[in-house]
DNA sequence: AAAAAAT
């Protein structure tokens, strides 16, 4: 158990400066105290070899397809394997699986130097993970495996998850894992936190390095195999981060493309060769619009925060993505969506993206048991500030060394983001602000500055909701209150991450009383204490299906396909299509606000 | 109604 921050920081400043750093010591040996080395890695034969080794491997894919074949077939179309030619290698004009490899930054090189280093380092809390729920559904589940050993991803890979200290899988990497390598498409509901990056990337990395692929039919143009998208700037560096430790010596290549940032760059990353593109939508449509991206080889498909990506705001981006340019259609490509919610109406636009695919739901770790703390306080527009700075009081007398614990504060617009962050500097409270009129800049600044504890407290739009791993957020708090329970679901999940424990505060006036009745509900559900006041709230206020009402179990979502509201006897008529509009009535509470002829806002 | 996402 670490005692304090300060402590913590003062403790790793020593490890680091005591440590020589004369001779040579392979990365995975380094910043690691003797007792916890890796075996001995004797056998591990480079991953050129590996990759030669496997090449028979005739990829992860089964199951049919409802295009031109197998999915295989359009790999042996080219006839190109990984290992033809001078190099050997996929993109073996730009470097390929051998070339580069010495100049691979070494991404484990700054993890035992974070400031919150902590001493049984596998981050997670496993024991918050014993007897979650899970439902699965959908035809031949693969069964879930208990251990990473079990899964075969290559030596590698497994090298990379000792590196990462992971000792075993997530409940949500237990089950998506083998889905995954079994080349099934997925649609996957757990909490953020919970290893759902991982859950993703190291089936996708499996297949691309078993798999043959043919060569790049064109030299300046990017052919990425893989490609994952996310609804923001800093969660698809984040998600590239991660993928490249997970990727690291593999020969894989992971680049990652995002707006605000010089496109440049950018473009010569993409030209020395990319097997999978980690993108944010808008900058990948330029990319593909300036021919310099092609989505013809993409093999796999992943969508994080998937319902945010198929929301009103993204769904027209993603749909020329997947489906207007050139990529491969379902069946043939794998695909894979992720997210810790998934409205019911989600889930049907997601059927023109998905083939015969897994439902996956893993209880939520955090926003439904007792790791987050969530209070509701009513509290006046007009009061907000000074009781904001009541709590911020509060906690300042409970840090150490004057360090104040991370308090991440979300506010609805972002306007209302500067002020507040102007109004706390001049109250003396150091603060920080990231939202989306800031520049890149700003927003990379804001955020490293609030992850190192410089700036402790940081206020966010939505931008911040969704997916950022920020260890030690403390507090999050909600002082304007979503419209959407599901924001809130995601906000409060930036704290209570990797099965730790968190507080979350809400300020709850009249303007949310739209929110009162499913507010009421998902805390009862995490067995919160809910106050008397806002119960009568949620009473006055229930009658009338509500977008807001969500299935009631203990899953973060439930399959839709389970819904009477949506069978006809078969889970096999929704891939049928011909029922889909009038089979759509969501007589289960549910408001259409998507597709058919009357597009109505439910809530209005 | 707001936020996000290309220049």
């Amino acid at each position: 158990m670490p005692t304090s921050w300060a402590d913590s920081v003062s403790a790793a400043e020593n490890l680091a400066a005591a440590r020589p750093r004369s001779s040579y010591v392979p990365p995975h040996l380094r910043n690691r105290p003797p007792s916890t080395d890796p075996p001995a890695h004797a056998s591990y034969a480079g991953p050129a070899a590996s990759v030669q080794d496997q090449s028979g491997y005739g990829g992860p894919n089964v199951g049919g397809s409802r295009w031109t074949g197998p999915r295989n077939d359009f790999r042996s179309g080219y006839g190109g394997g990984g290992g033809r030619g001078s190099g050997g290698g996929w993109n073996n004009r730009t470097g390929g699986w051998d070339r580069g490899r010495d100049r691979e930054a070494n991404p484990f090189a700054d993890d035992d130097a974070e400031p919150f280093v902590e001493p049984e380092n596998s981050g997670i809390n496993f024991d918050a993970y014993e007897d979650i729920p899970v439902e699965t559904s959908g035809d031949n589940v693969p069964p879930p495996v208990n251990t990473f050993v079990e899964i075969d991803l290559g030596e590698a890979v497994n090298l990379n998850i000792r590196r990462c200290k992971y000792v075993k899988p997530t409940p949500v990497q237990k089950h998506a894992i083998p889905i995954a390598l079994a080349g099934r498409d997925l649609m996957a509901c757990a909490q953020t936190g919970s290893g759902k990056t991982a859950a993703f990337c190291f089936p996708i990395i499996s297949g691309i390095m078993r798999g043959q692929f043919p060569r790049p039919p064109r030299p300046r143009v990017a052919f990425p195999l893989a490609l994952i998208l996310s609804p923001t700037r800093e969660l698809s560096c984040q998600i590239h981060d991660e993928a490249k430790k997970f990727a690291y010596q593999t020969g894989v290549r992971v680049v990652v493309a995002y707006g605000g940032a010089p496109i440049n760059q950018q473009l010569r990353e993409l030209e020395r060769g990319v097997h999978i593109l980690v993108a944010t939508p808008g900058r990948l449509v330029d990319l593909l619009e300036r021919a310099r991206v092609s989505l013809q080889m993409i093999r796999y498909l992943a969508l994080d925060e998937a319902d945010r990506m198929l929301d009103m705001g993204f769904e027209p981006q993603i749909r020329k993505i997947v489906q207007q340019m050139d990529m491969p259609p379902p069946g043939v490509r794998q695909t894979m969506l992720f997210s810790a919610t998934f409205p019911k109406e989600i889930q049907r636009l997601a059927l023109d993206f998905l083939s015969s695919y897994i439902f996956l739901a893993v209880g939520r770790v955090g926003s439904s048991t007792d790791l987050i703390v969530q209070r509701v306080e009513y509290v006046q527009e007009t009061d907000k500030r000074s009781h904001l700075m009541d709590l911020l009081h509060a906690q300042r007398a409970n840090g150490s060394h004057g360090k104040q614990a991370l308090t991440l504060v979300f506010v609805e617009t972002k306007k209302g983001a500067d002020s507040l962050e102007h109004w706390l500097c001049m109250n003396g409270f150091p603060a920080t602000a990231i939202h989306g009129d800031r520049t890149q800049q700003e927003r990379e600044y804001a955020l490293k500055s609030f992850k190192t504890g410089n700036t402790p407290i940081l206020v966010a739009t939505d931008v911040a909701a969704r997916g950022l791993d920020i260890p030690h957020v403390a507090h999050v708090v909600n002082f304007d209150i979503p419209n959407d329970i599901d924001d809130y679901v995601h906000r409060i999940g930036r704290t209570g991450r990797a099965g730790k424990s968190g507080l979350a505060t809400a300020f709850f006036n009249e303007n949310n009383s739209s929110v009162a009745r499913s507010l009421a509900d998902l805390m009862q559900e995490a067995n919160q204490e809910v106050p008397a006041w806002l119960s009568r709230y949620a009473a006055r206020s229930s009658h009338g299906g509500s977008k807001n009402r969500r299935g009631g179990n203990r899953f973060g979502g439930r399959d839709f396909r389970k819904d009477s509201s949506f069978n006809r006897g078969g889970v096999t008529d929704y891939y049928g299509g011909a029922n889909m509009s009038s089979g759509y009535g969501a007589p289960g509470g549910y408001a259409a606000p998507y597709g058919g002829a009357g597009v109505t806002s439910a809530w209005d």
